[in-house]
DNA sequence: CGAATTAATTCATCCGATCTATATGCCGTA
DNA sequence: TACGGCATATAGATCGGATGAATTAATTCG
């Protein structure tokens, strides 16, 4: 086994027998390599590939810190290969939203505190009637977020995330294309919450399948009409994002 | 940004455009590094990072690969990730994997080839009516995982085999307990298979959703009882596992 | 007391030498 | 010609030290 993996292996048990904790921080760079037995250039490697999957957070000047190993944070390392996926699957994770949204909604109508509803309703009711596309997609984000969060499981709403990542593109090209989506969505929106309100898990399972396979047939129908393609939305990471795995931030949405 | 961090995006990028493809080897470090503007060390920390989430694929005396991309490959990451979450939201997953395991099933009772299911069948019936433990686990994992695939969905098998990993231990502890439990797998994926044979997606989403609950139910009285706790199942990854990700090898389930 | 400067700590980057694994072509043998 | 083993080229693996940059803390000065 190469002295990289090793050291990978390594910090990972520490962090896994509790020798390490979340927030902890690490040896420095010299005595740790000293440590595993390798050179600061191979345990720099392995650091590098653990910051990348968000395990470990480096800080310039400060020290190497275990994150907090949250499921969100763990996850993202999922947007990061989704992004590879952008054309041609994006039917096969919308199927998975599919499956996973209503479930999620069906929870949060069982499990959402009261609080936590009231603050979806206005989030809902912040949202004028005739919002800009730009607003709606930031409020559409926010909803599914709290939904899923309002499931009560944070590895169901994590996951739910980073599948919502590889897909708002094609989301946005549905909000600058079809105008009468604005206000299904919103309708939409509000039904879901009016069934998690009344505690209605089904009605809200119901709702939430209607709104993914809403948008999903319309991407299914574009992607059926040949030469139909997404106007192109790339930007230049390098320069925006002060993330490792440089993905989307959040204002794009 | 930093030069590595740089050199991930800048190599994701040479993936997403087009440029770098599948299977296709990379430039030697030295003249990628020159290309990408940076050292070598650097260059291989990148490197080093994206063999991780098993983008890249180092071979040494050969060359740097793209890998193929495949969203059960790329999937593995999520594996090492959970890997770190053992204790505390093992249920989280497992609730996830009894939404998304009897909607595969559903899918699969659609759209699974007759080949592919009479596969399914030859793999119960090659199981004696009492199999060791070890057999069991072995064809539970293959039965799964070709359910998850007779889904027809790359991403959604992906996702499921992911999730299945972090919970192998426990299923493998409830074996070892419950001797009950042997023949009630058993009958449980016969009844699945059954279902999808006959072309009925609500039979096998039930069956599906019985299966993955018993174990569920199973682990959290267990998890209940306080003091319980499963036995030490650590081992030495560091010889074992050719690994990056150093997972557990198929022979362990 | 507060602000600015300085110093110490820590990671970031680079360099180039040496080691190791793999692939491939050459060569001898059968 | 066919096969097997050896030599060599290639490419990644590892190392250790020098230098730069960012952050934090201590210190000094107004």
């Amino acid at each position: 086994m190469r002295v990289t993996d090793e050291a990978i292996d390594r910090i990972k048990q520490m962090i896994v027998t509790g020798e390490l904790r979340p927030g902890d921080r690490l040896p420095r760079e010299p005595d740790l390599a000293a440590r595993l037995g390798l050179s600061r250039s191979s345990l720099r490697e392995a650091v590098k590939a653990l910051a990348l999957i968000r395990v470990l957070e480096v800080r310039q000047g400060d020290g190497t810190f275990v994150t907090s190993l949250d499921p969100a944070l763990l996850m993202e390392t999922m947007g990061f290969v989704l992004d590879l996926h952008q054309d041609a699957s994006v039917l096969e994770f919308f199927e998975v939203r599919r499956i996973l949204e209503p479930a999620a909604a069906a929870r949060a109508a069982l499990r959402m505190p009261d609080a936590d509803i009231a603050m979806l309703r206005k989030l809902l009711d912040e949202l004028g009637p005739e919002p800009s596309v730009e607003d709606l997609l930031a409020s559409d984000v926010e909803f599914h977020r709290l939904l899923a969060v309002g499931s009560g499981n944070r590895a169901l709403a994590s996951i739910i995330d980073s599948l919502r990542q590889p897909t708002y593109r094609a989301r946005i090209w549905r909000g600058l294309t079809q105008n009468d989506a604005v206000a299904q969505t919103l309708a939409e929106h509000r039904a879901i919450l009016d069934a998690i309100e009344g505690r209605e898990p089904e009605v809200a399972r119901s709702w939430a399948t209607v709104h993914i396979a809403g948008v999903e047939r319309w991407i299914q129908d574009a992607v059926n009409l040949d030469g139909v393609e997404p106007p192109p939305t790339r930007r230049k990471a390098s320069a925006k994002s002060p993330r490792v795995l440089s993905r989307s931030t959040p204002v794009e949405y």
